[in-house]
DNA sequence: CATGAATGAGGGTTCATTCAT
DNA sequence: GATGAATGAACCCTCATTCAT
């Protein structure tokens, strides 16, 4: 019964925290000020980390819309015969998500190293689904068969990491993505 | 005509702030208090500040040995018949340089948004260096024509950034080296 | 409607801030170490930054007890019969405030500078009450019309400056007095 | 037979030294940074101690030219046969003399405060002639026996220094001279 | 005698996280 | 539960003065 009440003060701090957090790291990446994310949502900086403990917490809030935007994508994907065309849709559109804010990848991997970390079990579903896509490119004689899922999404999340730097131009970008699609000795001798 | 002379007391300061930025920075990554490192330099901030005005420049300063052994290295490489072992080699040679301290992909590849980065001169050398090797493997065949030494060395850039994370384990490594060499597409059919 | 509790905590911390402010001030002038003022009321620096961002927020604050005082006595010198007298007592006050701290005058003076400065209202306040006492004592043909509020309160922050002064000794700080005063009164009877 | 050739040395320093000075107190006030002096005269700043073992001292040297100037303009007032103008004139001079930098005031009071300080002769010669002019004007019944030169000498320089604040504008300025003009001749004739 | 560097203290500021209410 | 403030560490920077050479 007590329970009720608080609810909608709750959730609407809550939401206006999320809004605003939407709107900081988009404008200044991941690290922006929690407190002044905070002082915006018009909330106490304690309230934020009530709701959000970490800045993880936040930002895997955060990317619930865009994990459900990424699988809507990832069933269409899968609708198409080319699984190697398939394979490489889905690399781009992981490549996109870790683009959502300027700084994503750094704590995507560190994730990676802690067993509670909240963005780490989104991290291992998209590891999964990389497997899924790769196994249907080497069964149809696509891609090599000693790569493995986890090797491609690390090597998408480093590439978007790497774009931060000048020299990361979209050409650059288009040529890493040819690396490791066709490696650098592949047509060497062609 | 200026004072030739090294001022003792400067060079004890100066070398005393490298050796203990060597430590703290090896334990602690790149990221570790530079106040701390005066402090058990037995220095004050201010004098650290003065030696090194930013992180960056003390970085670079910490690097220059290494820099040295790197291109020790580079000429032994050099002498190998075989372009693409070379090329292979000097790659694995800049990763190793990309893991002396935890965090130091971070600064490098900012490096290369700023003009004035004292580090960024060493990352275009590195860059240079590459494109030698790499041209080398291209006249022999062992290298796609269409890649850059950029490419390579922002890709050795971001596995070496991409090793902080659990799954990059000595086999992710392996397998992502892999990638960049053959591609995932390369032998998918054979 | 927001929390009217006071935050004990807060208001600890704030007043002992201020007890200590007012003690080095005291002792050392307005220019004595905030950072010392922080460590003897047991905060850290960003505690006292957190009260008063500025050292003139926390300057303003000290005046506030000050401020009130002045008010009172400018309300017993309101009821003097002799409009002359009350003025000679109201610039009397004046500088006795003025010398409330070592140097107080220099930031006073520069508050009239800045409109945001929190020691400009109290400036303004002062020349206002000033003008007050002054136009008395002008209809009662006790002082010059040609006089203004703003330079009798110009005159007696420069004096209280002046104070600091070997020579501006009480003999020297009674002969600025009769200075202006006589100057004041000069036509007034005319 | 040493003591000469390093003259040479020494006086280029010195003469930069007091270039630059007057180049950058004129620009930031009589608190300029003496590092920046330094620097810009190319001169190492415990060079510039050696010569100028405190501010104050660098600041007499530099007040050298501006003293025989108003010293100067002190014989041509002098021949004035009008007493009270002489004074009135010589008051001006000395005031204009204290704008030389943004900041003067301060160090010329603070001067009063130690024998030893540099300034303190020239602020002590200054009085002197203040008190021939003014018994020229007490003889001629120009100005009140009652006033001394010391007092006119402090509010001269009280005034100065408030010209620093907003509202000390012309008009104010001109407002405290008639006070303190005012004051003196008041009882002149008595 | 000149020098460049060292020094030590302070200033202003920011922030993530934790407390007291 | 929500809050505003406290905390403590760190950073970058500046300066007047003194030291080692």
């Amino acid at each position: 019964m007590q329970s009720r009440r608080p609810r909608a003060d709750s959730e609407r701090n809550r939401s206006e925290i999320l809004n605003q957090a939407e709107k900081h790291f988009s404008n200044h990446g991941v690290n922006a000020s929690l407190e002044t994310v905070a002082r915006s949502a018009g909330v106490g900086s304690a309230t934020l980390y009530r709701h959000f403990p970490t800045r993880d917490d936040l930002l895997a809030e955060l990317l619930q819309d865009r994990n459900t935007r990424l699988d809507g994508e990832r069933t269409r994907i899968k609708t198409l015969a080319d699984s190697g065309a398939a394979l490489k849709l889905w690399l781009a559109a992981l490549e996109s998500y870790f683009a959502a804010f300027d700084g994503l990848p750094e704590p995507l991997r560190n994730a990676l190293l802690e067993e509670q970390n909240p963005l780490a079990t989104t991290c291992y579903g998209f590891i999964e689904y990389t497997d899924e896509f790769l196994a249907a490119a080497q069964r149809d004689g696509k891609a090599s068969p000693s790569v493995r899922g986890r090797d491609l999404f690390l090597a998408a999340l480093a590439f978007s990491w790497v774009r931060g730097a000048a020299l990361a131009d979209d050409s650059s970008l288009h040529h890493l993505h040819g690396l490791i699609a066709e490696g650098y000795t592949a047509n060497g001798g062609g």
